[in-house]
RNA sequence: GCGUUCGUAGCUCAAUGGAUAGAGCAUCUGACUUCGGAUCAGAGGGUUGGGGGUUCGAGUCCCUCCGAGCGCGCCA
């Protein structure tokens, strides 16, 4: 049922102008309608094409203008300065467009042209330790990229790739025996992960005698004894549940069933160095065994390797990822593999895929994503970090923030009900702390603001669920069901209608635009802008008040916008109440 | 040292190589017996870190310098 966009059309008339007027000249060129703030859209192929052709540009432009065929599309095509052309489309044209969006589910959001398997990696928090503000920004735009990615169509895998397996464990496990089974579950449970890790940690540093069992403890795990095994598997099981009640308060999608620890690779990782040796890529470097990837190099300028098996002959991080790779590609069938990770590991991530491509194991059209981003800052412009000087808990995080957004409720709207407001609560507050760190472009650092965040004015998430909201009151107050106006035809007519008009229709350009460039930010200004003009049409143009067609049609675009708002916030991962 | 990311209004941030670089906050002016004012309309505020280059056109691409963060072999 999907129906072909204004700037598709418009865009494919004007191609067609060309084709005509310039046979042979078409390829290459952009045609594109895109958003402009002269007129309701603007395409900019005569300058690109006069430049080609050797001709003046502004006459390329207006040959097209001339030509180009748009009746019942198009009220004006003009042309405007060094020879853009100034689309206006027809007001008729816009309302059909705005009925065929509203008459489906989709809300016109075309699926994608090729469905993929795609993995995304992210969170990843560690066993036994506590989630800390270092993993908000993984979490949070995995789970938005994962929303929006199967909105279109993909089949999406989510991966929580946990720490599990490593030399800490040693420590881990003989502070639990220390502790008593029973005491250390209690300990665990309880969620006070960081305190078990740091006492295990502080013995570890200060006891020779603890060290050495530590040291015994990994050779036993790494040799799987049983009874070594069953208290791994107690700390992993107490961590999983434990991660499992931050991911249920973060409201985000990642199950027990998408972890998959580092462990899991363990059994194919003797394979991966098979592989490499057979491929003829592993060398012996220092007594460990190694691939040099090409275009890498270290201090010394001498080529940087990537270290596959230790000279104590242990793996590393590097060899589970390879062994990610296979399993992603060979056995999950995945085509795109997304990487959640800060920008720091973009050389290791970078050096994984060019050994995975020489070995054959990435073949296009599978590739692999960084999918990078910066660090949440303090307002003293460092990493954010708490008083003491640790790393922020992020239940300790969450907590305030549902605490800030309830009190800012029960301040604003004393009457809503207390059991609403709680539920409404969390929607803010975890809302808004996630679209702060969703609404900046991920690879820059952002400043953690908690006043910011949940102010109602501005870009934030409190504005748009505040927009959504008052829709939902409206039709509240009408008396009238949401889907009664779904094929109703909108008038657009009022400057505000218009306006409200030309984003509704954006919804499709700005999801795939957003999912192409990994960028949830420019989802989250397309529905910033789109609820900016829906309050400047709730300014203008009264619903309730007006009548008969006009008032059907103005309840057609709230309804639509509500619709938008509502799917839009939740491919980030954020609730839309109807009242708050 | 090499590599990499970043530098845009007082502050926080936008801007597929396209017109006069846009928002919000803050500041100032207006609008209410409100379809939820938790709002709207408007004003002031910029050499896009500096300098070169490519281009019909550069915040965006290239080079260089300055500044900040991060990474640079057996942790993950």
């Amino acid at each position: 049922m999907t129906s072909t966009s204004a700037a598709a059309i418009i865009a494919a008339r004007i191609e067609a102008a060309v084709a005509r007027l310039h046979p042979g000249e078409t390829g290459g060129l952009d045609t594109v309608a895109r958003p402009s703030e002269h007129a309701d859209a603007q395409v900019n192929v005569a300058l690109a094409l006069a430049k080609r052709l050797g001709k003046n540009p502004r006459e390329v432009a207006e040959q097209i203008a001339r030509s180009v065929e748009v009746v019942g599309v198009c009220r004006s095509v003009e042309v405007a300065g060094p020879g853009f052309l100034n689309i206006t489309f027809d007001d008729a044209f816009l309302g059909e467009k705005l009925r065929e969006m509203a008459s489906g589910e989709s809300l016109g959001l075309r699926q994608a042209a090729v469905t993929e398997t795609v993995v995304v990696d992210y969170s990843a928090p560690n066993v036994a330790k506590e989630m800390h503000v270092g993993h908000l920004r993984s979490t949070i735009i995995g789970d938005a990229l994962v929303r929006m990615l199967t909105a279109v169509g993909h089949r999406v895998v989510r991966e929580n790739h946990i720490g599990d397996w490593g030399t800490p464990f040693g420590m881990l496990i003989e502070h639990l025996v220390d502790l008593g089974e029973a005491g250390a579950s209690r300990e665990l449970s309880v969620g006070d992960l960081d305190a078990f890790y740091k006492e295990a940690r502080k013995k570890f540093d200060a006891s020779e005698q603890f060290q050495d069992r530590a040291r015994k403890r990994v050779v036993a795990l790494q040799a799987g004894d049983a009874d070594t095994l069953r208290l791994w598997n107690l700390l992993v099981a107490e961590s999983a549940r434990y991660f499992a009640q931050v991911y249920e308060k973060l409201d985000v999608l990642l199950k027990h069933s998408d972890l998959r620890g580092e462990s899991t690779y363990n059994h194919l990782l003797a394979a991966v160095v098979e592989r490499l040796r057979a491929a003829g890529l592993l060398q012996q470097d220092d007594e460990a065994e190694v691939v040099f990837p090409p275009g890498f190099t270290n201090r010394e300028n001498q080529p940087l390797p990537l270290i596959i098996r230790k000279k104590d002959g242990g793996y590393n991080y590097a060899t589970s990822d390879l062994a990610c790779v296979i399993d992603r590609v060979e056995n999950i069938g995945a085509t795109l593999l997304v990487y959640v990770v800060g920008a720091p590991q973009a050389q290791h991530l970078a050096m994984v895929e060019s050994v995975a491509a020489s070995a054959g194991w990435l073949k296009p059209p599978a590739r692999m994503e960084h999918v990078a981003f910066g660090s949440v800052l303090g307002s003293d412009r460092k990493m954010l970090r708490s008083r003491s000087g640790d790393a922020v808990k992020l239940v300790e995080l969450l907590d305030e923030a549902v605490q800030r957004a309830e009190a800012s409720i029960r301040e604003k709207n004393p009457e809503l009900d207390p059991a609403v407001r709680s539920v409404v609560a969390h929607q803010i507050g975890i809302g808004a702390v996630k679209y702060s760190d969703l609404s900046n472009d991920r690879v820059k650092d952002y400043v953690f603001d908690w006043e910011r965040m949940l102010s109602f004015d501005g870009n934030t998430a409190p504005y748009l669920q505040y927009a959504h909201a008052r829709i939902c009151s409206i039709f509240r107050k009408a008396g009238e069901k949401r889907s009664a106006v779904r094929d109703v035809r909108p008038l657009v007519a009022h400057q505000a209608e218009r306006a409200l008009a030309l984003s509704l229709l954006q919804f499709d350009t700005v999801v795939h635009d957003a999912i192409d460039r990994f960028s949830p930010h420019r989802l989250c200004t397309y529905l910033y802008e789109l609820s900016s003009r829906y309050t400047a049409f709730y300014e203008h143009c009264p619903v309730l008040k007006a009548d008969g067609d006009v008032r059907q049609s103005r309840l057609a675009l709230c309804d639509l916008t509500a619709r938008v708002l509502e799917h839009g916030l939740g491919m980030l991962g954020i609730g839309a109440p109807e009242q708050m």
